[in-house]
RNA sequence: CGGGGCGUAGCGCAGUCUGGUAGCGCACCUCGUUCGGGACGAGGGGGUCGGAGGUUCGAAUCCUCUCGCCCCGACCA
């Protein structure tokens, strides 16, 4: 299957997931790990996900967050004190018994996300209406033992961000909940360019002890839907379970409504289902570990055009550097341009600058896209102005892209059957009644879920649901389709 | 846990049926020629054939037991 013997990835149209499957490792962003279902980040792979961190982290100070971290061993019993949570995520928990040489009194959970132990704490900082609202976020490690498990999309071990919000009110906590979701939406789209869809989730794909779940939802290539990034209302929920209670104005004792949101290296899934193509990943230019790739050109037998080509290709680096532009030089040896050009191009990098001998005498260099895969001649001396809005473009011309492809892979139905035929080729808005046994038996025969109740979208007015009859349960139209 | 497949060099595999010097491609190392879309030649290094037991003069190959991994299904950011 994987192997550098082989020249090319398996395309996308026959079969996607082995296009993705060699993608992970053919471009250095993941390898094995002697544990099954955990696998490893490599640079490539993680100088992507640092670039994510950076970014976003900034957007939570920007609405007022602070960083914190809590540990990652939970006492079990934690899990037993909110009723929907234990159930959802008991089947997951990796339990640590022994430790020291001996068994333990307690067992620990490797936290699989840290609602409990952070409700736990919050019970002890909040006593007054003056300690709201704790706007906390953490970047942690969290451990679900997944059965199924696919490189990013779902593993064992993951890197998130989780968000922990507590408010004195319902109203500021909705607020909260929203906020962040639209923080994650914008982030989607300026750094990722990737549109998403905001909506609620049903309460059959609500998150465990939340009140309300709303998503982000990415369309891959394969026309499935990816769950990108989730945002929870948790009402009362926790702060009834953990105690986190507070003297309003009035000296009145109450309960915190509490919210949590969370974002993971899942994201770079999106990115990969969302741009890559046959020939590889296309990368983000935002988010790209190397926006800029200069591939020096030798020539036989001439030492001394060479260092030229070396020195003009550092210039030129440093040039594109002072503008801000993340550049690398490739000067490997023993590699031939066109394997170059194919290993940047597996690997994404949004413009490659091809510098040869020929460029020196005509004072210019080719600039190559990866997105349009073309070759412009440009001057040496006009590339550090002009490379960051080339950038700039390179960033809405992929976005528009995968805009376009979406919406064109969005459809409505207005029966059942249209919404099986339908649903085959993409997403699909339909009315539905919300009963969660009429949508399990949806998914049963069409292997489609209900992605979200959409906040933008086709009213669900004067429709039935197009599986029961009945009256529609929500003010939309939902999303179904296909989901990893 | 059900169904399917596979363990032989770093990776991908052949060899197993029919027992007899452990091979091929890629990668790696050295030297030379090359370099504008996955270069070429010559030389070289690398293996307890997943593990244990058995049959045999002789086992990657046959027998028994075991361990592990991958793919498909039921749960999920």
């Amino acid at each position: 299957m994987r192997g550098m013997s082989k020249k090319g990835l398996t395309p996308q149209g026959e079969d996607f997931s082995a296009w993705y499957n060699e993608l992970v490792y053919e471009a250095d962003l993941v390898d094995l790990s002697p544990v099954r279902g955990s696998f490893v980040i490599r640079p490539y792979g993680y100088a992507l996900w640092e670039n994510i961190q950076r970014d976003l982290d900034a957007m939570f100070k920007a609405t007022g967050h602070e960083n914190l971290y809590f540990p990652l061993l939970i006492p079990m019993s934690f899990f037993e004190r909110e009723a929907d949570h234990v159930e959802g995520f008991s089947p997951e928990l990796a339990v640590v018994t022994h430790a020291g040489g001996k068994e333990l009194e307690e067992p620990l959970a490797i936290r699989p996300t840290s609602e409990t132990i952070i409700g736990e704490l919050y019970s002890k900082w909040v006593q007054s209406y003056r300690d709201l609202p704790l706007l906390y976020n953490q970047w942690a490690n969290v451990m679900r033992w997944e059965l199924r498990t696919r490189p990013f999309l779902r593993t064992t071990e993951f890197l998130w961000q989780e968000g922990h919000t507590a408010h004195a009110t319902a109203e500021e906590a909705l607020e909260e909940t929203r906020r962040m979701l639209d923080v994650y939406a914008t982030f989607a789209r300026d750094y990722a360019a990737i549109p998403v869809v905001e909506g609620e989730k049903t309460e059959g794909e609500r998150f465990a002890g939340a009140k309300q779940t709303l998503t982000i939802e990415a369309m891959m290539r394969d026309r499935k839907a990816l769950q990108s990034g989730t945002s929870h209302y948790m009402g009362e929920n926790f702060s009834r379970a953990f105690d986190i209670t507070f003297n309003d104005v009035n000296n009145e004792q109450a309960y915190a409504h509490t919210t949590s949101w969370g974002f993971s290296t899942r994201f770079i899934g999106a990115i990969i289902m969302t741009h890559g193509d046959d020939a590889g990943l296309i990368l983000p230019p935002k988010l790209a570990p190397h926006q800029v790739v200069i591939v020096p050109i030798s020539r036989r037998n001439d030492d001394e055009a060479t260092a030229r080509v070396t020195a003009e290709a550092q210039r030129l680096a440093t040039s594109l550097a002072e503008v801000g532009v993340r550049v690398k030089v490739d000067e490997r040896e023993g590699m031939s341009p066109g394997w170059k050009f194919n290993e940047w191009e597996r690997k994404g990098v949004p413009l490659r600058i091809e510098l040869g001998p020929k460029d020196l005498e005509a004072g210019t260099v080719l600039l190559a896209d990866r997105l349009s895969g073309e070759k412009d001649t440009v001057a040496i001396d006009q590339v550090a102005s002009r490379v960051p809005g080339l950038l700039e473009a390179f960033h809405e011309r992929l976005f528009e892209r995968a805009r376009v492809f979406r919406d064109e892979h969005i459809f409505e139905a207005e029966t059942y059957e249209e919404l099986k035929e339908k649903v085959e080729h993409g997403w699909v808005y339909a009315t539905h009644c919300g009963d969660p046994e009429s949508e399990a038996r949806i998914q049963e025969e069409t292997k489609a879920t209900v992605r979200c109740i959409p906040l933008e979208g086709p009213s669900a007015e004067g429709t039935v649901c197009v599986h029961t009859g009945k009256p529609s349960g929500y003010a939309r139209k939902v999303i179904f389709a296909k989901a990893y």
